[in-house]
DNA sequence: ACCAGTATTGCAATTTTTTGCAGTAATAAT
DNA sequence: ATTATTACTGCAAAAAATTGCAATACTGGT
């Protein structure tokens, strides 16, 4: 098998699967987890994909800050993202924060689904935009710089003109004890927005982040009404949200 | 057998299985590895295949995920882009609409020019994002599955609030007597409001645009204060537009 | 037909590239 | 902090590329 050959079916399976871990490729082209690393790092050289601890992911055009440092946490966020897309219904209007679990969860929408998402997210809008049924709506706004969603009083006052069904607000910061809770000020002031239009909340949380806090607050926990991790929900790291009528998935 | 003859059959190998290698040549035109070097050499030269270690490849095979396919209109936008960086400077708050030209523009401002750019396109929006110094404002609504901008009551609402110093106003089609047009009505009314907004009009356009006509009408040709193409200001491609009370770039 | 100049081909020596391995450093999860 | 996994580095064997060279075939003009 030629390199460029290798190369080829290593740039389609990330393409396919927004990942692809060295020991797959190992396996896949029959080649050293060594050589599968070196075809990975020229790729990654050539920008065709982005060389990540454990493998690689895909180079999507509007993630260029956004992303992840191993494969392993997309493999959680992926379990995060299919528990979520369970809580759908077409017709209904959703509101995506931004955050990797979001962006993981817009790419899973199922491609029959017909929906209105609003979000403030570039990432998120972008992998939306690739869904034929949904209709996007995109928050406006003075977009940050590390976060590469819209904030401030533009987009604020947008969130306040709006109600809907369900919104999935992705955190940094979970904990029993003290909420949600966020270092970036302007985004607390954003996801408190998100929270105000949304009748119902959905936190999507990979496992790392539970019980840990932040310097600002964004909300109790008994303003969520839905945790999705990737545990199973009998987990006993999940043990403190039990008694705090929530529903955790 | 002539080399003419083993080109043809290689090339045609390469065509059939998107790849070949020396070894298979050798054995199938019964040459020596050498000249199937040789072989495969001049038709890389000749641009018919990609040679690579161990044999040769298909261009379209190779090309699959290189997406220019367009590395011509590549090189004529970027030369519109760096002449329109010349009209910058800093302090002054910009609108760019959407657009391979407009994105390139971004993609190219200099890192120290520090403005403030309002934009309604995910694309341009991410490419701001990279300059340190550009204050990046996206303008909301819903998102036109096709142009990837935001359209619409909610974007058109936000375009009204602000007066920006220039926008540059990516089109379709220009002609020197029907003026700017384009083919989508949800897009002319977004730059209908983009041209109220600004205090002067700058239309980055490629030559191949010159002269063409579209469905729906945006503005007069004497809207636009300043026309940047790929050509030299006095080409006689742009003879019809001299007369107009525009700037040509 | 002859000859000088040119192109093609195969071969051998040399250099470069690729690949897997082993030892060590770095990283992530518990 | 510890442990398990993954990443990096240098190395050596194998494969392939390059180069120079000689033998052969072909070309155009006489």
């Amino acid at each position: 098998m030629l390199k460029e050959e290798r190369k080829q079916i290593i740039l389609n399976e990330v393409m396919v699967h927004n990942r692809v871990l060295l020991t797959d490729i190992a396996e896949l082209v029959k080649v050293s987890i060594d050589t599968a690393r070196r075809d990975i790092k020229e790729l990654h050289d050539e920008k065709k994909l982005k060389k990540v601890h454990g493998g690689a992911i895909s180079l999507g055009f509007y993630n260029h800050n956004v992303q992840d440092k191993n494969v392993y946490s997309i493999e959680k966020k992926l379990q995060i993202a299919r528990k979520a897309t369970g809580l759908l219904k077409s017709g209904q209007v959703v509101l995506l924060s931004g955050g990797t679990t979001n962006m993981e969860l817009a790419r899973v929408l199922p491609p029959g689904l017909a929906i209105t998402c609003f979000t403030p997210s570039l990432a998120v809008a972008s992998q939306l935009l690739a869904k034929q049924n949904v209709e996007v709506i995109l928050i406006g706004g003075k977009l940050s710089k590390d976060s590469q969603i819209a904030v401030g009083g533009t987009a604020i006052n947008m969130l306040s003109e709006i109600k809907v069904d369900v919104c999935f607000l992705g955190t940094n910061s979970i904990d029993s004890g003290q909420g949600l809770t966020e270092f970036d000020w302007e985004i607390v002031q954003m996801k408190k927005a998100m929270i105000r239009a949304a009748k119902k909340i959905v936190a999507p949380v990979i496992s790392e982040k539970l019980n840990t806090v932040q310097r600002y607050k964004i909300c109790n926990i008994e303003d969520v009404d839905v945790l999705i991790t990737e545990l199973a929900p009998e987990d006993k790291a999940l043990e403190s949200f039990r008694d705090k009528n929530i529903v955790i998935l």
